[in-house]
DNA sequence: GGGAACTTACTGACAGCGTAGTAACCTCCG
DNA sequence: CGGAGGTTACTACGCTGTCAGTAAGTTCCC
């Protein structure tokens, strides 16, 4: 049984209104970073004074994490089985992602913002991006250990590396992307990273890299 | 003509000075951002006042402009011929740098910082980043082209995806290990990033994500 | 059903701090 | 002297968070 007597409280109605502040939060934080996006502007978004906000989350921490979990949870929520998908499914749902995101530059630039920012001292999302990419690493290189397998290829060393490097690229591309929507593409330059690094974990040769002068590349350490 | 209207008489002492508080501006964006990280903070490192930076930079936007090309100057600046190489060198060039970065987190963390800030609206340092990425991307292309005609393989369209794509590596890369420094390995994975994708330019394959599924069905597990 | 007891969802005012920029002044040094 | 390199003092904000109060629910008991 749902013991609600202790907690009489989420009212259908709170609930939106809720909603609708988390919504105007991504929005403010995307537009401004957390640091400069002032609460105010937030409540102003959804007809209230800022003290509203405040009751609802308690304080401007706690309103940057919740609109962080409830952006992960719908993100799952829509999901063939509410659960992220394995081996090549998942790289493709992550070529989906990218195309997706085309048409959501608010979502895309709230994260840009704030995964960096995060890096930034005692910054409150630091311990959800650090949780959030280890997790992402983890998906994605047990997707490609599964595509390794699938085909019979010993999944290399590298496969950690590949996996940084997916995430990576697609990141990167967003900030890219956001600066220049006209010049980069992100869901076709995300596909061909990942293509690239999928291809590069499938048959590691040689570096063209390394190749040239060998002999000397490999006693090359500065 | 070098028009140095804000510096009639520069004495090497005082350069020293400026050079100084760039250093100090650096640290302070690279820890707080820009937005949050104060003039104070700034001035108390270099053992002045607020108002003493001001009298140098005359504001905070453009000490934050100073900071960027400043440092834009000495990347060059120890390079042999100041310029930046061509052709495989250049890619060389980038991993190598990813290397010295791995020394200099300070570094790494400002441009991360303040790379994603700068998509914040009206950012001081938006048009620096968009020409920035512009200029690199054309470099990095220009390279992968070169790389192609000396092997005799024609440039593929996907150059320019290509070119994007190693610096989105490098980048989302910097955010990862300065998360968590003890589980990315900073210049390794930029390699392997940078070699996936030059693997990817000189020999255009099909790619395995779009195979569909014809190699399904076998189990060829260990 | 109706009213008392309580809770929720706010508002408006304000404290308290941090911050960029300005203006006036001081103080060396060439 | 005259100006570069500061300082102190001050203005004018902007921001988060607290507090008391109010109106509208909700719950419970008779």
């Amino acid at each position: 049984m749902t013991d609600d007597r202790r907690t009489p409280r989420a009212r259908p109605e709170t609930l939106a209104r809720r909603a609708e502040i988390l919504r105007a939060a991504t929005a403010t934080f995307a537009a401004r970073g957390y640091g400069k996006g002032p609460l105010t502007e937030i409540a102003e978004q959804v007809g209230m004074t800022h003290a509203g906000v405040l009751h609802h989350f308690g304080s401007k921490d706690r309103l940057l994490l919740e609109v962080l979990r409830h952006r992960d949870e719908t993100d799952v929520e829509h999901l063939p089985d509410r659960r992220v998908p394995d081996g090549i499914e998942l790289l493709r749902h992550l070529v989906r992602t990218a195309l997706a995101n085309e048409r959501r530059p608010g979502i895309v630039q709230a994260f840009a913002v704030l995964s960096a920012e995060s890096v930034t001292d005692d910054h409150p999302a630091r311990p959800f991006f650090t949780e959030r990419y280890r997790t992402l690493r983890g998906q994605v290189r047990a997707a490609l250990e599964v595509v390794c397998a699938e085909r019979g290829v010993d999944a290399p060393a590298t496969v950690d590396r590949a996996a940084a490097a997916v995430l990576a690229a697609m990141d990167g591309l967003q900030v890219q992307w956001l600066l220049a929507p006209d010049e980069v593409e992100l869901a076709e330059t995300s596909a061909f990273a990942i293509e690239a690094v999928l291809t590069a974990v499938l048959d590691s040769r040689p570096s063209p890299l390394r190749e040239e002068s060998d002999a000397a590349g490999d006693a090359e350490r500065p």
